[in-house]
DNA sequence: GATGAATGAGAGTTCATTCAT
DNA sequence: AATGAATGAACTCTCATTCAT
């Protein structure tokens, strides 16, 4: 059979069970019935469950560190920031059913040692995305960018319309929410 | 000793411990402990552990139930939707560890009967606040003021400043996105 | 409200359960909520649940009593057996959801101290209605005749035919097993 | 240590307490214990504590299924109902202790959905050994033919005498009263 | 690279029972 | 004559984890 790829499938599974069901609710015995081997398979290829968790947010990390690690060698100008919402729209396509697995677990995240360094990451993100001198309902503007973007990757599915119009429509939200808060220091 | 009251005692360390820990995390013998009481003496108030957290949802679906039946008698003005939000904000604020708690166990809550109903409201509510002929960004305006506000509750405690200034700034950002989706209309 | 007679009720509602359900398939709770009293109400009249089957068999007993009583002071001629056979099948009709239970909750009962006692009841009521110079299958058929009726109290409902009849005939079959047992002596 | 044989064992185990003690009497514990493993080793081996006791039945089913299955392609006559009750008394024998679990405990039984199977199978008995032209009486005769059998089994221990006398007798007395029944056609 | 067998800890739940009122 | 509140002990069952093979 196909063999060398097992721990790949682990973590395929892994995830679209989590996402689902929680990570809490999902055992390990379910992961293994859905590929058809062992809970001790599991064991070879992971130390434990967290670490399969783990495994999964590495790949998550990974395209927020380059995000933040970008944004940190460009200029803080209202065109880094919007293209900073466009690197994180991108990446939060490519991930969604791990971010849904974030958003909707938080409270298990929280203490999976991954969960701080997830969060330290998200207020980096805030902090790189607003000045000090913004007023603050400009600050609030710039949250809401990012949580919005968030929120319209899964309470959007209840919004009847072409998806890719969906999720265009977030994006140029998000990026207004900035620019008006960018300008908003006019105003002071 | 204590009297009378065990059953309210059980609601308000159940929902502490749930904000805190997780739905999951957060077994009946923890509870029990930190009540002094026996695991058995919770079963005598709550016929099952779903059975608490339902009840701490009734406290937090009447007063959205009453501000849904409210604005459904209200004319479907700007002002109307501003002064839903402004309701929805008081809400939030008198009810922020249970939701809290919504917002953290979303993949727990998600299938616990009560879920389902909470999820319908919070669609209910998104119908309330936009208008079919809206364009689709006014759309994701509309949503993202409700979820700017929740996102506010708790992400906000990472930014500083005055927490009565904070909850200002959300509350302003998101009538104004409403304001703003709602002449977006005369752009069409 | 009727009132003074809430013992027999509790006795009614129990023997109901006990012969519907088993003795250990059915909780006090479940008594009380038939009743629409609370549990502890059951603790004023009985003190333990196992008063409360203790109290259902002395009914139970006190018919079999008096027939071995009788017993003992006839005759041991055919005529004898004959009417123990008859009285034994009028007991059995008189308490048909004891009689059920005890055939049914046989390993409860057992160690239910009232339990042994039935037991030898039984026991004896087998040597008075056989002699100590029977052969051996006549012994058979006279236990036989007892068990018959026990069977057939219960297992005759899944034979289609007049209720009537149906007693009438295994009160028949009975005696003649009996007849033939005290017959059968003359074989020898 | 002990290996491969975990399983078989607990079956063992199982169906000598259940026997002994009941079914509902008897814990899962209390098996663990005997076999010195843990609660969880007996979760290795069967699903559920139901699981277990059915798994003891499909022993007992088999054989009485085969006996139908031979029954119904016999013809119906008195030669075969002797060797129909020939049969089932062997496998009586064969399989006592789980029969009297069975007998003693058929309130439990009745709802654990081998049961309803179990009556299915002693009603098809019930069918096969006798005829639809029988007088009631001679149908309690066949009836009582197969249930003197089952207490004969049980209750025959409180009669003294040569076991091997005392199960010869319980056949001959049962095979009388088909023989008795099957003649009976004639006073019609 | 994976399995079979098992464990220890703990979960939620139910029960018969008690007792002050 | 009965209730409200609670307990302690037990129960069935599930989980993540281990390890010899």
């Amino acid at each position: 059979m196909a063999r060398g790829n097992t721990r790949q499938r682990i973590q395929d599974v892994a995830l679209e069970l989590f996402a689902e069901q929680g990570y809490e609710k999902t055992s390990l015995r379910e992961i293994a019935e859905h590929l058809e081997v062992t809970k001790a398979a599991l064991y070879y290829h992971f130390k434990t469950k967290e670490d399969i968790v783990i495994s999964l947010f590495r790949d998550l990390t990974r395209p927020i560190d380059e995000l933040i690690a970008w944004a940190e060698r460009q200029p803080r100008t209202l065109e880094t920031k919007q293209e900073m919402l466009r690197r994180y729209h991108a990446a939060l396509l490519g991930a969604a059913p791990l971010f849904r697995f974030m958003q909707e677990n938080q409270a298990t995240v929280r203490d999976l040692a991954i969960g701080e360094t997830f969060k330290d990451r998200m207020i980096t993100l805030t902090r790189l995305i607003q000045e000090p001198d913004y007023a603050m309902a400009d600050r609030v503007r710039c949250i809401g960018a990012l949580f919005t973007m968030h929120a319209g990757m899964f309470f959007m599915q209840h919004v009847d319309g072409d998806p890719e119009e969906k999720r265009a429509a977030v994006l140029e939200v998000a990026v207004d929410l900035v620019t008006q808060a960018h300008r908003g220091r006019a105003r002071d």
